[in-house]
DNA sequence: CGTTATAGCTTGGTCACCGATATACTCGCC
DNA sequence: GGCGAGTATATCGGTGACCAAGCTATAACG
């Protein structure tokens, strides 16, 4: 187990959307399209794998189940464990903006004098990278 | 191509390491690690891998090479393209890290009483699943 | 009666990352 | 003078989170 901690994205928000308060699946996926403001959509391959993933990792944990209007809703709920780890990463995240904040401020002051054009660069490179290439064993 | 925008933890570390100044492989790793107080070791294989991806995708370009000490060291520079895309990366963190804090906080007030336990539910996971489990079609 | 929206779930493929390994040169140690 | 550690480059195989696409079912709207 040992909860791979750097979260990707889409589980990241999963996790933020249940912080709260609990909710079911199709719930979350419009949730995390509101956090996102609809720069990202969930899949349901995404979702439901998480959600299996999660709960074997003791991050999340089913809550209840509800039938609203003939439909099956099935509840998910945030573990304190599962608050933890989100907090722990909220934490991690944080300090990764500030550093690159700091440093594309710093990069303004020395910023690229001819705008460093289109950056094509590949017609150096096939001339750079032959310098080493020594036994290349291959198998 | 069209540049995978949710760029992974290393790659958005390694842009960031490059963004005041062009900075050479092993450089990177070491400055990486600075950058993480330690907590994330950047590999080779991830590492030139990842240079070679963003330079395909020109958010990075060789720079210069240079001999200190009998080494070779290969320099690289964040292209303005590159600086772009790590802008637009860092405001998506940062409202993502708002979001989750402003949850994390509204959670506080609505905490699980009975602490919830160690977060097991693998006991009454069996139990929920089999409710739907229609066709089933085992292929 | 077909389409859209809500709600659940599966399967198959991809790609970034990790772990291990290889080359090569320099320096300090014994 | 060989040996390991540190610097610096690169490749290869495996894994797993994610995406794309599809499936079942109900309720409401046309």
């Amino acid at each position: 187990m040992t909860t791979p901690v750097p979260l990707r994205e889409p589980t990241f928000l999963i996790l933020t959307a249940l912080a709260p308060e609990p909710m079911h699946g199709y719930g979350i996926i419009t949730e995390v399209a509101a956090l996102s403001d609809g720069r990202l959509t969930l899949r349901p391959g995404t979702l439901y794998g998480a959600l299996d993933r999660l709960t074997d990792e003791g991050l999340v944990e089913p809550d209840r189940e509800e039938i609203v209007g003939g439909r099956l809703r099935r509840y998910y709920r945030l573990t304190d464990t599962g608050g933890t780890v989100l907090a722990a990463e909220t934490e991690r995240l944080r300090r990764n903006v500030e550093a690159a904040s700091r440093r594309l401020r710093a990069r303004a002051g020395s910023a690229a004098p001819g705008s460093a054009a289109t950056a094509r660069g590949s017609a150096l490179r096939p001339a750079l990278r032959p310098t080493l290439r020594p036994a290349g064993g291959p198998a």
